[in-house]
DNA sequence: CAAGGTACCTGTTAGC
DNA sequence: TGCTAACAGGTACCTT
């Protein structure tokens, strides 16, 4: 699933493949796609027409283009793809969005099974969070990552300690930190030896930082290794899987011992999705 | 406003 | 063999 690494992975492929050439042709094969673009589908396509592409950017899970004073946005939910190909290549049985430039070279294709992805128009406007670079209006919400200079470790510190919630929820809530989804938050508790109903505001500030360094340090090697890869539906740019999945300590890891104590891994359901973690390192907190 | 539940999706796999 | 249920889960939206 497309977290953080893998996002940054595509936004890498595509920073290579597509900046600076100019949008020709935009084709909508199905509005699910553009359903966050109110105006349309045949707006989202006007406005990016005859566009020359600048290099991408990327928040947290968000992906976008800038082209002057707007941008196209783009989110991979679940199962998106961002694939750079021979224009003439074979049409993918997903194919939801295709992109052809005026120089007749490889087009861009949004490929999503699970539609939960999707591609829009936005204006750009000054970060809300202090960076020096504007951002899509429309992701005014989401927090910085923790890889953006702009990421304050202490206000993050101080925010956890406002809420009323468990860690693994607030790993998760993309207005405190963006970036991170149930494969790295479990993976980023795992390291920081917590679970993930552990409430935010009894965390020490030492917790929250080994918490931090947990994700940047799981986020960051998923990144060296290219992304991580469990089923064929995270393919980058090129079309080409990453590995990662080996190196996960918790995540998927269900009755295989934990990698500290041996202990088997457990599952349990949380929030509508798995958590896995380690018993005996990460004990539930008392009274949860 | 914070917190938490749920709809939205489709392909694969486990189980009977 | 064929059917059904569970599962994968990020985010917007809704209710409390």
């Amino acid at each position: 699933m497309p977290e953080l690494p893998e996002v940054e992975v595509v936004r890498r492929g595509l920073e290579t493949w597509i900046t600076g050439r100019t949008v020709d042709t935009v084709t909508v094969e199905h509005p699910r796609a553009v359903r966050r673009h109110l105006a349309g589908g045949a707006d989202f396509a006007a406005r990016l027409a005859g566009r020359t592409l600048e290099a991408p950017r990327r928040r947290g899970k968000y992906l976008w283009i800038p082209f002057g004073e707007g941008a196209v946005l783009a989110h991979l939910g679940m199962s998106g793809q961002l694939l750079v190909g021979a224009a003439d290549a074979e049409r993918q049985k997903h194919l939801r969005v295709r992109l052809t430039f005026t120089d007749g070279g490889p087009d861009l294709r949004f490929v999503d099974q699970r539609t939960f992805g999707h591609l829009m128009g936005s204006d750009l406007v000054p970060d809300p969070h202090g960076g020096q670079a504007p951002v899509p209006a429309i992701i005014a919400h989401i927090a910085a990552d923790p890889f953006e200079e702009v990421f304050d470790d202490e206000a993050f510190h101080r925010n956890l300690k406002k809420r009323r919630t468990g860690v693994k929820r607030a790993l998760l809530d993309q207005s405190l930190i963006s970036g991170v989804g149930n494969i790295y938050a479990d993976e980023a508790l795992w390291h920081a030896r917590l679970h993930g109903e552990r409430p935010t505001a009894r965390l020490t500030r030492p917790q929250a930082g080994l918490l931090l360094a947990a994700a940047r340090g799981v986020m960051g090697a998923a990144l060296d290794a290219g992304g991580t890869s469990f089923d064929a539906l995270y393919v980058n740019v090129n079309g080409e899987s990453g590995y990662f999945d080996r190196s996960l300590n918790a995540y998927g890891r269900r009755d295989e011992p934990c990698g500290r104590c041996g202990t088997p891994i457990r599952r349990e359901v949380f929030m509508n999705r798995s958590s896995f973690s380690c018993p005996r390192c990460q004990p539930r907190p008392r009274g949860a």
